[in-house]
RNA sequence: GCUGGUGUAGCGCAAUGGCAGCGCAACGCACUUGUAAUGCGUAGGUUGUGGGUUCAACUCCCUCCACCAGCUCCA
């Protein structure tokens, strides 16, 4: 007899040499038939693990909290895919692989005579229907390599092949087996088929084999299933949720942007109130930087290829620019970023060591050629303004100057925005080792740079993660990562160690000693670009913008021409204490102008009639509460003031 | 850039080879309105672009463009 000890800190005590799942049996039957996989020893085993000494045993199952046990399940769910897929199309359709995602799994198929699309959904759904109600039986069997290679060949699975090829030589290779159907799989799989109760497919799309861009690009399903049909429903209306929240939606019904394909992709124009709303947002941020210490400047959107060439942007970066503009004797470009310009202001001066941290800011254009399949809306654009700003400081002043930073943007996203703090995840961006053409050769350089970066993080008990090869080519960054409603990652604040632009500019300051020394420069950019975060704003809140973002902030709106006069009057009134608001006197009865200004997420109505004129009030209405009667001006003042002061966002 | 899909009035959509339509918005008229849609009427189209097939093309084929999903990239 072994002991085994359950979550809850009980301990059972079992027979040597059963399985996982028989004891899982023996603890309570009805939670081996919730069970997905298990945690043996905290690591994630499959059900058919075989125990025989004492250990700790966590059943998963198919709950939120539980990451590892909903990968199971859409792991198994993805085999019954790749199985119906092998059943309706045989050989004309290779297999390559099947993980499981965040939501749900996809699989990646080659096939040159069959192409999928939404219309054979049904059709494969049905076969894994019928799969799932066969109840087959999943098992495991291990085999040695060679015969694994040979297994795969007979079953004529080339990517299969492939992917044996290129596992370590001591990796145990299994297989799991359901059916006439058997894949390469490490696991943990699901009992039987029929543990998956309702699937449904989701998309197909292309994904290079590998995810390399120079193979061959294959077929992906993605697709999702659930142990019950309510939670389907729960997530594919999550998914309609996620459309609304969608910023290109948002910005068409609000006309905050628009787009032609005479401006050209990529290239978004801001209407009247997105341009409200950046021209806020920008002053918003460029006045916190001057309370810092900050300094503006403008810099100039063009400048000569010869300023690339000498910050050594020009060979890791003229891909990614817009071509060069010839002259007689000049080739200049558009710029794709401030570092270059900015390292020249701090140099067109002697600096002592007294005068750092010198930080230079700038609220600048940047124009980079974008992929035409990459841009999107306001998040991935072909012209940005970014908040930037490059802080020339003393190697002892790094640790203080990253951590003002951090703290920085901790102020503006959660003190001021008020947006979650798990909304963000810190990731400390490194170079990929091995890639010394994409990232400067300088080893000493690099492991100083990012062993700096950890420990400030580390100090800050930031939670963060590491990332190999998301570096700058000339450092490695501190990115916050942030996900979109439309569950893409994307960067927004970012803050960037540099030991090299100062080198290839030959930047100085002049020390105690009275010699030239090497300062430092700190990339960073708050909002990111004002494009960028104006897209995440727009779906974190749905539209509906905190008072003091609100391109109109107040509808005046008089039941009927009568009340025109009064309406005016108060709207003056409201304007002369610098809020944005407009009357909306049209001929159409008040329900109606209501509903068009809440549909516009106008923050407040004001209604005007006879009650109000006679008593010189007016009735206030808010977006969200609906009607709070009625009050003096005075009162209403009161009201916006203090809704004024706070920044904060409102998810709802 | 790659794979697949989509493109019809300002917006959202219909019409699968045979007269290009609906709702909202716009405009006009009437109503003068009390907290999320008043009624009636009018106008709006080279069906993304260029070509082809056909007696006939929104519909079928090809080119290019844009957009969408994903991949690759990326602030």
């Amino acid at each position: 007899m072994i002991k085994i000890t359950l979550k809850d800190g009980s301990i059972k005590e079992v027979e040597s040499g059963l399985t996982v799942l028989e004891i899982a049996k023996a603890i309570s039957e009805g939670l081996a038939r919730a069970t997905t996989c298990a945690k043996l020893d905290g690591k994630i085993v499959d059900f058919r693990t075989t125990v025989y000494k004492d250990a700790s045993l966590e059943l998963l199952t198919f709950d939120s909290e539980d990451v590892e046990g909903k990968k199971a399940y859409w792991h198994t769910t993805s085999h019954i895919m790749a199985q119906a897929i092998k059943r309706l199309y045989g050989d004309k359709v290779k297999l390559s692989i099947g993980p499981s995602i965040e939501n749900g799994f996809y699989y990646d198929f080659d096939s040159d005579e069959i192409k999928f699309s939404s219309e054979s959904f049904e059709k494969i759904e049905a076969e894994m229907n019928r799969i799932i109600k066969e109840d087959l039986k999943i098992e495991r069997f291990e085999l040695p390599r060679k015969e694994a290679i040979k297994f795969c060949i007979d079953a004529k699975e080339p990517y299969k092949v492939e992917l044996i090829e290129d596992l370590p030589e001591d990796e145990t290779i299994s297989f799991y087996k359901q059916g006439e159907f058997t894949d390469l799989c490490a696991g943990p799989h699901l009992e039987s088929t029929g543990k998956v109760k309702v699937v449904k497919l989701l998309s197909v799309s292309g994904a290079y084999w590998r995810g390399d861009e120079h193979n061959k690009m294959l077929q992906r399903i993605y697709a999702i299933s659930f142990p019950k049909k309510s939670m389907l429903d729960d997530y594919l209306a999550m998914l309609e949720d996620a459309k609304e929240r969608d910023h290109r939606k948002i910005g068409k019904d609000l006309k905050l942007f628009m787009t032609d394909e005479l401006v050209g992709p990529g290239l978004p124009l801001l209407l009247p109130d997105g341009a409200t709303i950046k021209d806020i947002l920008e002053r918003y941020i460029r006045d916190k930087e001057t309370a810092l210490g900050y300094t503006h400047v403008a810099t100039p959107s063009l400048a000569t290829t010869n300023l690339y060439k000498t910050s050594g942007h020009w060979d890791h970066y003229k891909d990614d620019m817009f071509p060069i503009m010839k002259m007689d004797k000049e080739e200049m470009v558009l710029r794709p970023m401030n570092c270059p310009h900015h390292m020249l202001v701090y140099r067109n001066e002697l600096h002592s060591y007294k005068d750092l941290p010198i930080r230079i800011a700038e609220i600048a254009h940047d124009f980079r050629y974008e992929d035409s399949g990459a841009v999107l809306g306001l998040e991935r654009v072909r012209q940005m303004t970014q908040n930037d700003s490059h802080l020339f400081v003393r190697p002892d002043q790094i640790k203080d100057e990253v951590g003002q930073v951090l703290k920085l943007i901790h102020d503006v996203y959660v003190e001021d925005f008020g947006f979650p703090e798990d909304a963000f995840k810190y990731r400390l961006s490194l170079r990929d080792v091995n890639d010394k053409v994409k990232y400067i050769d300088n080893d000493e350089m690099w492991n100083t740079a990012e062993e700096q970066l950890r420990q400030i993080m580390k100090e800050l008990k930031l939670d963060f993660y590491e990332a190999e090869g998301e570096a700058a080519f000339y450092g490695p960054k501190i990115d916050i990562q942030i996900k979109t409603a439309l569950n893409h990652d994307v960067t927004i604040p970012t803050c960037q160690l540099d030991f090299a632009l100062p080198e290839r500019f030959e930047l100085t300051y002049i020390g105690e000693d009275g010699k030239e020394h090497r300062p430092v420069v700190i990339h960073r950019a708050i909002l990111g670009s004002t494009e960028r975060f104006m897209s995440f704003l727009l779906e974190e809140t749905k539209g509906n913008l905190p008072l003091w973002l609100a391109p109109h902030q107040v509808r005046v709106l008089p039941i009927s021409e009568k009340f025109e006069e009064y309406g005016k009057k108060i709207t003056e009134k409201i304007a002369s204490l610098g809020y944005r608001v407009q009357m909306d006197a049209s001929n159409e009865k008040i329900g109606y102008r209501i509903r068009n200004a809440q549909l516009m997420k106008i923050p407040y109505m004001v209604v005007v009639g006879e009650k109000e004129e006679s008593t010189d009030t007016i009735s206030v209405r808010n977006r969200r509460e609906g009607d709070l009667g009625s009050m003096s001006l005075k009162e209403f003042e009161k009201v916006l003031s203090k809704e004024l002061e706070n920044k904060k966002i409102d998810r709802k």
